[in-house]
RNA sequence: GGGCGGGUAGCUCAGUUGGUUAGAGCGCAUGCUUUACACGCAUGAUGUCACAGGUUCGAAUCCUGUUCCGCCCACCA
């Protein structure tokens, strides 16, 4: 039951309540149904990592919106929660907090470690579940889904064992990125590049009969220890002597040949390259295409082996690298060293620079699939918003490379690819295998890896709507009809997600992508939490509301841009909520003559003028919502809604509220009733707490405002002509407040206005405009005179089609009062008024003082001796005419 | 090395296909306890539209170049 509205709205008591209203309402739930069209958004599933953050808060909020929209819109509208497992992520903070007990997750084994991230994960999904229904997200709870729960780990079970048979998944020892920390492979993806400034080492390489052999520049001098070739440019001249010979590796005092290779760059260092193909992407090409041995000198810890020789032999890499550098300058080996800057990869989620190396690994074939994400964008099937992002997709897709999907972790996917040892057959089937089917042998092993998170993730629009099964959500909902996420996952996540769902259900994911900035503080930085500047959502929500937060994200939404978080719109936004509550707490303070059903009554110029504002609103905000331009919608929400709704509709209709005319009062009454109830839907999909919440208090018959009809254009109510009429008005009002102002008079203060009209039609539009102007420019008698009235033709000068206002104040008595009041305060502003640097004295200021003429739209004080002049003739002839 | 985005008021940003005097919010100044709202009302001040050329009757807007900032991609040791 909808309590009285307080003076003040405060959205703690309110937003609770409300979405328990609509939860137990049902009014998110959505169902097949072929009557209604489908609108379906697949939430980008949160990291079961942690709480929610603003980017998530900006995510849900556009999410939100489209679906409210789309619901009031008339279409069968799901928007379907979730979460996501995160790997690697999850797994790393977990043996965080293990790192504090001093434990590693070998101690407690791979089944106790699971359950343990099963109850972390259960601790931040209760956490996220809180926070989505506190920023109001209108999501079908019945169809919440976890990317590790049943239904979706039969999913990936399926993609899996599908690609597997298709041969686009194969198992191989390749170069791939290796995080010695996490001790797992990692995807080219997870590898983050960070310009360092490191060293060039120029190392000689002797010859084997005591020559000077050559000098080779590297970034990494510790892997020398397996280099197993030089490479120099075919046909280099500086080295052509030696191609087909060997040099001697020092250290190591080995025989390695030199050989010439198109890759090598005579122009960088010193035109030769040291080649160790176990760790370097390009000197294993190199290997391959000169078959040279690969040795590998670095272990998955990080620790120099064996073959690095008994010297180096369990050391950590770099301190492998300062040992050999040391003994290279100790033999006179080591030419120079100068500063050098480069790119180092480093571990996503932990920072540690990552290192090339050979593992046998599982990977996806992502040509093949490419293709088809490729086509679907090209041919129009699939949109993004901006534009601008299908480049950056095309330009990834074009360049792929396989896809390392193996992990060598413990929490997520695994593997289901069991081995027979027996006979060394590789199983890959639907169901877990008991038995070898090529030898009957019994001791089957499965594959300890996992897979990455992301191939999960990849499979969400189809896994959540119950794939592989054809359900008839599936069938119903899919395609789903836009995906919303921030531009730092396009790869990750967007675009394998449009492989496999054109590859496994033979459909685009989703037909339109709409791609929106990050949250940044107010130095511009990335919120993070390592950073220290992130902002907790649920405390903006605390002193704020979430209505004002979502409202002023929207506002902050730019094309693709990044966006600035700043409290300062957070404050608008919420000064906004309390506006909204106002105008609707005064509306219904004043609705008792109002008959909702009843026809209005003769139309005025302000009602005739707000209803064409309304439709010129709604048309603005449905288009901007159409073309995605939310912060568009809001902003026109926002002008209207305040800057004419309140700002001049509601004060205009006080005239009548405050009235004797009751036909008159019942029509502002009707009018002001319906134009909230559409105001409030308008807005609900954007501010949906506050709205719903006085909605229940104007309507508590009709149901949840979220399942209202969304307000549509009437364009027979657009108005230009009376669009213009009051926008000269407000004119009149806005010189004539000027004036006051300018003359410090109090709002007690009633003036005199006379509006001198330059013709017979601009007459009869200032008497259609009098009521307005007198009631909000605080005049108590306006006259509304011919030009012949008070001056001969010509005298004022060429009035055309503009009207001239005499202002002046009150009667004879408050004349004198008020001009002692106006001297001193034009004494104070000295030459402020109109410009002028005369001091003025007391019979300048009466005659000038009060008088100003407005032209087209602007408004002066007149201060040239000439118009003095004429101006005291004008005075006079009107106050004859009193 | 390649690509993308941006530089507009003190701050955060709008500015659609070129078109009179470049806008909003916040902040600032002044005045208001006006019976919805001080989370308010009214009024006001503030710009080398990064820089330099060019196209045009006319450029914040289109073209060229320069510069600064941010981001993405990339195996030059």
């Amino acid at each position: 039951m909808p309590e009285p509205m307080d003076k003040a709205y405060d959205p703690q008591q309110i937003e609770k309540q409300t979405y328990d209203y609509w939860m137990a309402q049902g009014v998110f739930e959505a169902e097949v149904n072929p009557a209604k069209a489908p609108y379906c958004i697949v939430i980008p599933p949160p990291n079961v990592t942690g709480v929610l953050h603003m980017g998530h808060a900006l995510d849900e909020t556009i999410q939100d919106l489209l679906i409210r929209w789309h619901r009031m819109c008339g279409d069968e509208a799901l928007w379907i929660p979730g979460t996501d497992h995160a790997g690697i992520a999850t797994q790393n903070v977990m043996e965080k907090r293990l790192a504090e007990e001093d434990l590693t997750r070998h101690d407690l084994g791979r089944e106790e470690f699971t359950a343990r991230v099963w109850k972390l994960k259960d601790e931040h999904h209760a956490r996220i579940k809180e926070q989505l229904q506190r920023f109001g997200a209108s999501v079908d709870w019945r169809r919440e889904r976890f990317t590790l729960d049943e239904g979706l780990s039969r999913a990936v079970r399926e993609a899996f064992v599908t690609l597997y048979e298709q041969g686009l998944i194969y198992r191989g020892a390749r170069m791939i990125n290796w995080c010695p920390r996490c001790q797992t492979g990692l995807s080219d993806l997870e590898v983050e590049h960070e310009n360092r400034t490191g060293h060039l080492w120029y190392i000689r390489y002797p010859s084997p009969d005591g020559g000077p052999g050559l000098v080779v520049a590297t970034t990494r001098p510790e892997t020398m220890l397996g280099d197993t070739a030089v490479a120099v440019a075919p046909n280099d001249p500086r080295y052509a002597h030696l191609v087909g010979k060997t040099v001697l590796l020092p250290l190591q005092e080995r025989e390695i040949p030199v050989v010439a290779d198109e890759w090598v760059d005579p122009a960088f260092g010193t035109g030769a390259v040291k080649v160790t193909p176990a760790h370097d992407p390009n000197d294993a090409e190199i290997g391959e295409r000169h078959h040279l041995p690969a040795l590998v000198v670095i272990a998955l810890d990080g620790r120099m082996t064996a073959e690095a020789g008994a010297a180096y032999e369990g050391m950590d890499r770099y301190e492998a690298r300062a040992e050999v550098v040391a003994a290279l300058e100790e033999r006179g080996l080591l030419e120079k060293i100068e500063p050098h800057e480069h790119a180092v990869g480093q571990c996503q989620r932990c920072s540690t620079i990552v290192e090339p190396l050979v593992s046998t690994q599982w990977f996806v074939k992502m040509a093949p699939l490419a293709e088809e994400g490729l086509a679907a964008v090209a041919d129009g099937r699939i949109k993004f918003v901006p534009s601008r992002w299908e480049k950056i997709y095309r330009d990834w897709l074009e360049n792929i490379q396989d896809w390392c999907i193996s992990r060598q972790l413990w929490w997520g996917h695994e593997i289901p690819v069991w081995y027979c040892p027996d006979c060394g057959e590789q199983i890959c089937t639907r169901e877990d295998p008991t038995v070898c089917p090529k030898c009957a042998g019994s001791r089957l092993e499965r594959d300890p890896d996992v897979l990455d998170t992301w191939f999960s993730s990849g499979l969400w629009p189809i896994s959540t709507l119950g794939w592989p099964e054809e359900t008839p959500e599936l069938q119903y909902f899919y395609p789903t009809s836009c995906l919303v996420t921030g531009y730092d996952i396009i790869y990750f996540w967007v675009a394998r997600m449009i492989m496999m769902g054109l590859h496994l259900r033979h459909e685009v994911p989703f037909r339109t992508v709409f791609i929106h900035g990050l949250v940044r503080d107010e130095t511009g930085r990335k919120m993070s939490k390592s950073l220290g500047n992130a902002v907790d959502p649920l405390l903006l929500i605390d002193e704020y509301g979430a209505d004002a937060l979502r409202f002023a994200l929207l506002q902050l939404i730019t094309h693709g841009q990044d966006l600035t978080y700043t409290p300062d719109r957070l404050v608008g936004a919420r000064n906004f909520c309390n506006k909204l509550w106002n105008a609707s707490r005064f509306v219904m303070m004043n609705l008792e003559d109002a008959a909702p059903d009843c026809p209005c009554g003769e139309l005025d110029l302000a009602d005739r003028w707000i209803l064409s504002r309304h439709q010129r609103a709604l048309q603005t905000v449905n288009e901007e919502l159409g073309r995605y331009n939310l912060a568009q919608a809001a902003d026109a929400l926002y002008e209207y809604v305040w800057g004419e709704f309140c700002d001049w509709y509601v004060e205009i209709a006080k005239i009548a509220l405050y009235g004797e005319d009751v036909a008159r009062k019942q029509t502002v009454q009707t009018l002001l009733r319906q134009l909230l109830s559409e105001i409030l839907a308008t807005l609900h999909p954007l501010t949906p707490f506050i709205t719903e919440a006085i909605w229940q208090r104007l309507a508590p018959e009709g149901g949840s405002l979220a399942r209202q009809s969304y307000p549509q254009v009437d364009p027979t109510q657009i108005s230009t002509e009376a669009e213009d009429l009051m926008a000269e008005a407000q004119v009149f009002i806005g010189a004539i407040r000027t004036l006051r102002s300018d003359l410090g008079m109090s709002p007690q203060t009633r003036v005199e206005v006379s509006l001198l009209a330059g013709s017979e039609e601009q007459r009869l539009r200032l008497l259609a405009q009098e009521t307005i102007i007198r009631s909000l420019a605080g005049v108590a008698n306006l006259h509304v005179l011919d030009l012949d009235e008070v001056a001969p033709p010509g005298t004022l000068g060429r009035v055309a089609a503009g009207a001239r206002v005499l202002l002046h104040v009150g009667d004879a008595v408050d004349i004198e009062k008020e001009v002692a009041r106006l001297v001193k305060r034009a004494q104070e502003l000295e030459g402020k008024i109109s410009g002028s640097r005369r001091k003025l004295d007391n019979a300048d200021f009466v005659s000038r003082a009060p008088a100003a003429v407005i032209e087209g739209e602007r408004v002066r004080l007149v201060d040239a001796e000439a118009d003095l002049v004429r101006l005291q003739e004008q005075i006079q002839a009107m106050e004859s005419l009193r």
